[in-house]
DNA sequence: TCGATATTTCATGTATTATGGAATTATTGG
DNA sequence: CCAATAATTCCATAATACATGAAATATCGA
């Protein structure tokens, strides 16, 4: 992982609807869900929304695919453990007890 | 954590040179650095520097305390931590397989 | 107190990004 | 093939973010 590469990934969780679609694909695991989905849930039109997902597929968050006459999306887990470990990368500064909280929290969202 | 509160970190992280700053800060540990030695560290001019690190404050990822003529800036690994859960929270989608590789990963991230 | 260093604040021009309407492409069912 | 549904693209406008120059504030040492 690069700091530009970094950058645009960041750039695309910050922003209210794509964070909150992000996290929905996230939520709704490898089935992912269909655009139209998506934009009911969130109350969004349909060409903002797409929109704001060709920006978390440029950055790499999520993928797409059609089926039918929908286009399912879904999100990367790879791509936000990249991204998260950039963030953190030698966070520790020598001391393993400073972030020692995160690792804990994060085994806790997996459960 | 709510989505503004959640936006306004990762905002503050979808910058070249914010996100340089606080990668640095948390390298640095505990200590922290002063405004100068980031702004030399990567060649920012001080009211560049300045704005940026203001933001990062506003976000809530970085602290600051003045030392003398200096004033030290330092990383908030509860912060980030935060921040971290909301992205990834419930992320299973009830296969907890999917998530695995983000704990592995972060658990390294802290040797 | 005065000069030097460290950092911040203010004002501004420029560029990037978000949003919504209208038209377009793709797919299914009759 | 035609109508309906799903999603996307194009385009214009409005809002936001960024970097820079100049001035101001805070602290230290002589």
């Amino acid at each position: 992982m690069e700091l530009l590469e970094a950058t645009r990934g960041l750039s695309a969780l910050a922003q209210p609807s794509r964070l909150q679609v992000f996290r929905l694909l996230i939520q709704a695991g490898p089935e992912g869900l269909a655009a139209g989905d998506i934009a009911r849930s969130l109350t969004l039109a349909p060409n903002t929304l797409t929109a704001q997902l060709h920006i978390l597929v440029e950055a790499g968050l999520i993928h797409s695919e059609r089926l039918g006459r929908n286009v399912i999306y879904r999100a990367d887990p790879e791509a936000i453990t990249q991204l998260v470990t950039y963030l953190v990368e030698d966070c520790c500064g020598g001391r393993p007890e400073v972030c020692a909280p995160l690792s804990a929290v994060l085994e806790l969202s997996c459960s």
